[in-house]
DNA sequence: ATGAAAGCGCTAACAC
DNA sequence: GTGTTAGCGCTTTCAT
């Protein structure tokens, strides 16, 4: 009794049970000498081991529970050479889809039993390396890479994969052979302007912004896709290649670091106010997003024009946002929630060894909400 | 040499020279073979120690540089009982606002060379356990409560300090003697109010939802503050407490985790309607959010109730979408972007001891921003 | 100016 | 069924 006093440390001891008694921390060397057992036997209750005898094992659980024992997870890191931890690397965002990834990937590592630590960075190359140096140094079991699909970030990927790390992606990196959980959005916006095609428009334009990304590359060439289908041709007069100085180029990737900063509602604003100042005008506009639309919206609000009958505006996103605009958007519905479950499902997989060598790569659907905006409902 | 060979390993060192020399994690242990030096000399180069001589130095140095030396966090952490990890619990958000202050917090902690683990709780009693017990068993150095200042969660924070982790809180948490950053938005109300007052309303009515937390309730005091000073009379009848079922309560735990889970603009939507409804209006509305607003001036299009002219409306964050609403809206701008600095410079110099006993309890104010939604401004 | 060695809390191989 | 022990990668006295 007094050994095992002395040896947590008297003074701890006495102040520990004194002040807050159910909150003080234990090693399992605290516990062992408490109740007379060895590491081993500890260890084998933590971990369900049959090989304990029922009284020895009740005993045992009924002081961790008494001590509120939480173990520590650093030591066991180290041992074990897993942190039961992910890494997420990519810039923050007020996008709300974004968020919502984001979320959806919090939540299922939360029931996989993985913590998650988030590397910010702002996309510039040295913040990207201290990124990956800072959970590379966490030991990180894998690392979810979530951005917007820039190629400045091929070399950055390579060097995850080649470090060992599993690494998934949300956007297909050319050049990086890496599993991609990923919504094929190309895919959607070539739906989102056939279904403008279908409603009988012809004449059809596009507000994108210059930026080289995937993120936005992939929205043009769907728009592409759809009015080759229909044999539509594309007025390049009326695709909007919206940036921050008004030029609608982007030819840096300081300026691409640059352009991100400026909201969506912004580019939306700016792009339609471009085009609607045209001497012709289309009659539907596919905006790269549904915050871009309502800046869409609120441009062709100050040129009074009326939408959809002179203009038909479509989006993309379907948050809340998009249902309380002043003309409620119809856009395509990303399954955000799904994400994160399919990420963490292949990682986890991949962490354990489950998936063979090839790259798992899964394109996820999005989903056309009609509203008011492309002219088709007329409800409300 | 052969022995060094031997030592870190003939096939690892085999493969990894061969496969990708750059990228193998390489120990101190290993490095130390190699150099022939000692571990304490190793880490007096890392440690900037000047007993070191030049010309040893600049060997270790040119070293650590061609292994691409990346110390082992968990390891150091393990040593030293301290992670350089700061853990952020609270519920996910959607909201633009939450979002920014999300996003201060990881550029401030980056700056100051922190990690940030974040430990999703969707506010239920057991996920928020679940995050503190992960927090506890990762050894963050500090805690960030990220939250909307509910009363439920004075237990959860009195058990942080017990624990004897710092804690940092964004609300002022009755009952918890801890460090406190937050923006005084009752205040910020009653400033928002006495604008709309100032224009010469009498009759305003106050848009908020059914929560008991600190974040709705704060928003009522300064409502009422503004209305009590001018001496004018609040009307119960248009005070809108929205909740998701419409009967205007919220009595519960459980009914306050349901009641997050619907949208701002939802909120508005509903409300306003309900208020327009009405057989008597007020001449001005102060909703709880930009979001808010933004559905109250949905339901107000629908009414065909002309904004700001038959009814003035307010709203409070100042993100985008308030610029680009239809009706561009008045509201408050919170310092978003300092919160993170001054979160961070309280939580770390309190886990350095370098704070008196006494908590830190810092307000920051918002600011009134001018657009047309109130009445005010008639810019385009 | 440099080195040897102990130990942070845990796991797991091995002994009894 | 239970106990002993080595060691994960690092920091830090204490010698030399």
């Amino acid at each position: 009794m007094l050994e095992s006093a002395i040896d947590i440390g008297l003074l701890s001891q006495f102040f520990s049970v004194q002040i807050h008694p159910k909150d003080m921390t234990y090693t399992q060397h605290q516990i062992v000498k408490r109740l007379g057992i060895s590491r081993a036997t500890l260890h084998r209750v933590l971990t369900d081991s049959p090989k304990v005898k029922t009284a020895t094992r009740e005993r045992v659980l009924k002081e961790l529970d008494a001590l509120n024992y939480v173990p520590n997870a650093i030591a066991q890191s180290l041992k074990t050479s897993k942190t039961q931890t992910l890494g997420i690397m990519g810039p923050a965002t007020a996008n709300a889809s974004q968020i919502d990834k984001l979320t959806s990937i919090y939540v299922a590592a939360r029931e996989l039993g993985y913590s998650i630590i988030f590397a910010y960075s702002d996309g510039s190359p040295e913040a990207d390396a201290n990124s990956i140096r800072e959970l590379k140094s966490r030991m990180v079991d894998g690392i979810i890479a979530f951005d917007r699909g820039l190629h400045a970030n091929t070399q950055l990927y390579k060097s995850i994969i080649d470090n060992g790390k599993p690494l998934v992606t949300l956007y297909p990196t050319p050049g990086v052979e890496t599993d991609c959980i990923y919504v094929d959005t190309r895919n959607a916006f070539k739906r989102v302007t056939k279904h403008l095609i279908d409603l009988g428009h012809k004449d059809i334009g596009l507000l994108i912004t210059a930026s080289k990304s995937n993120y936005i590359v992939n929205r043009e060439l769907g728009f592409r896709d759809a009015m080759q289908k229909a044999k539509l041709p594309v007025n390049d007069n009326w695709i909007i290649y919206a940036s921050p100085d008004g030029m609608n180029t982007i030819n840096s990737d300081e300026e691409e670091a640059v352009a991100w900063k400026i909201s969506d509602y912004q580019y939306g604003f700016w792009g339609a106010s471009l085009l609607l100042a045209k001497r012709t005008r289309p009659t539907a506009l596919v905006c790269f997003t549904d915050e871009a639309a309502i800046g869409a919206l609120r441009a062709a609000q100050v040129a009074e024009v009326s939408i959809p009958d002179e203009l038909a505006i479509v989006g993309y996103n379907d948050k809340e946002d998009a249902k309380f605009a002043r003309v409620p958007l119809t856009t395509m519905h990303q399954p955000d929630e799904l994400i994160g479950k399919k990420v963490l499902q292949t990682l986890v997989r991949r962490i354990n060894g489950e998936l063979t060598d090839s790259p798992v790569v899964e394109a996820l659907s999005a989903k056309l909400i009609v509203r008011e905006s492309c002219g088709a409902a007329t409800t409300n």
